[in-house]
DNA sequence: CGCTTTCTGTGACGCGGGTCACTTTGCGAG
DNA sequence: CTCGCAAAGTGACCCGCGTCACAGAAAGCG
């Protein structure tokens, strides 16, 4: 139901950039690329819907995606964010089973697709790629259980002062500063700790006020990054 | 630091129950039991623990193990149960990542660990093995994918609801209704729908006052496994 | 450049459920 | 049988945070 727009299949691209695949030789990826189905999808777009029965892996050429869940009342659930040289679609094409989660494109993003069957075969051919595509896995169970445990033991705002401080930590100078950029829209920051909007305003609000963070122009300022990763550890401690 | 104890070396046994290793031919499979260590646990002892640097895969011949992890507010998380034929320990193998959680013995317990390059060995030489592995990463994400859907949506008590349910579904009789045996421990359920002791058994009782469950002897008695259903899939609805 | 839409910031309210503090029940050992 | 310890009930309290309801600020867009 979803996909209603037919889509151009675009002409062939290089897979060159995507980094599971970067240990073929030229021709094996030359032929991998003629067996993908090249597509499209502009900001919003659904790629993948969560009640499809499809099972194709999607390696993510130009563009960045999320992985999403909604409960039924609405409420929006982010797993991940997927950017361009990665892939998704994966457990589908291993276990057959339906899809887990919804993916949408979170820019005009081009992606290649190719058959369950085509991926596993890759995986049987290339053994070192599949033991990529495991440590892959094992690290996507541990986020999980971290997002559990976090889940489990944290208030919410230490959950957005936790989701705060892993951006933080990606971009940190060597000041004990930090610059997010651009700066994250607190309802994403919500849909990612489980909390609402509200919430992430209020945390970020009282943030501001102890001068731990400021609003900049097109970035998100983090002054104090060891008084922001206190805040966690005593949190946890409690 | 928390395994003390000197422990016993076992002889040899078979790992012929493992699930994973079934495809292997006897002699692959005698010479793998002798890379194996061989060690016997008692109930509640620790086989993992979370911050340790160990990397070994375990495979449960014998026994039952559970995955916990705690909060530092002493707060006991659990993860998993793994019976005999499986294994675990395997994303420290696999990402050379430390540990993500404990592993203790439930009861009496014999498992075989080996080292993670036989590991990894293993599935480099058996290309069926290592996709049965990564199915079965597949499913522990999906189940976390679930979980955090759970935490995330659903009260407390609606989770004790649906932890129920699946315990119940896993026992069904046709007559709509299901036997439980032993009688889960209400704090063992608590752990693992991230609640407390007391709202486990306020539900209990709840649902006890409403004729769907009923405690016997050595087991509960789901009584209306359709109600419940419905229970559950009401609450989500909201 | 104004107009609409999407974000942000805050106050007030209410209730779900965690916490504490006991009591009661159940079971295995002696 | 009864003692003792673990598990199960249950009431009272209370606070974190989700929800609702607006009021500003920014940011697209025609």
């Amino acid at each position: 139901m979803s996909q209603g727009i037919e889509r151009m299949s675009e002409a062939y691209h290089s897979l060159a950039t995507v980094a599971l695949l970067s240990g073929m030789n030229e021709a094996a990826l030359k032929s991998l690329e003629q067996r993908c189905r090249w597509q499209r999808f502009r900001a919003q777009e659904q790629i993948i819907d969560h009640d499809s029965d499809s099972r194709d892996v999607y390696f993510v050429v130009e563009g960045r995606v999320r992985v999403v869940n909604f409960s039924l009342s609405g409420r929006e659930i982010t797993f991940d964010e997927i950017v361009a040289g990665r892939y998704f679609g994966e457990f589908a094409a291993l276990d057959g089973q339906p899809r887990s989660a919804n993916v949408i494109a979170l820019m005009d993003t081009l992606v290649a697709s190719v058959s369950p069957e085509t991926f596993l075969n890759l995986l049987r051919d290339n053994p070192g790629m599949a033991v990529e595509v495991m440590q892959e896995l094992a690290k996507l169970i541990r986020a999980s259980t971290d997002r559990i445990m976090d889940l489990s033991t944290l208030g919410a705002h230490n959950r957005v002062h936790s989701e705060l401080l892993r951006e933080a930590r990606a971009n940190a100078r060597d000041d004990n500063t930090a610059v997010i950029s651009p700066i994250p829209v607190h309802s994403d920051i919500a849909s990612r700790v489980s909390t609402t909007r509200e919430t992430v305003a209020r945390v970020f609000g009282d943030l501001t006020k102890q001068g731990l963070i400021k609003r900049g122009k097109n970035e998100l300022l983090v002054l104090n990054l060891e008084r922001l990763e206190q805040l966690v550890e005593n949190l946890r401690e409690i």
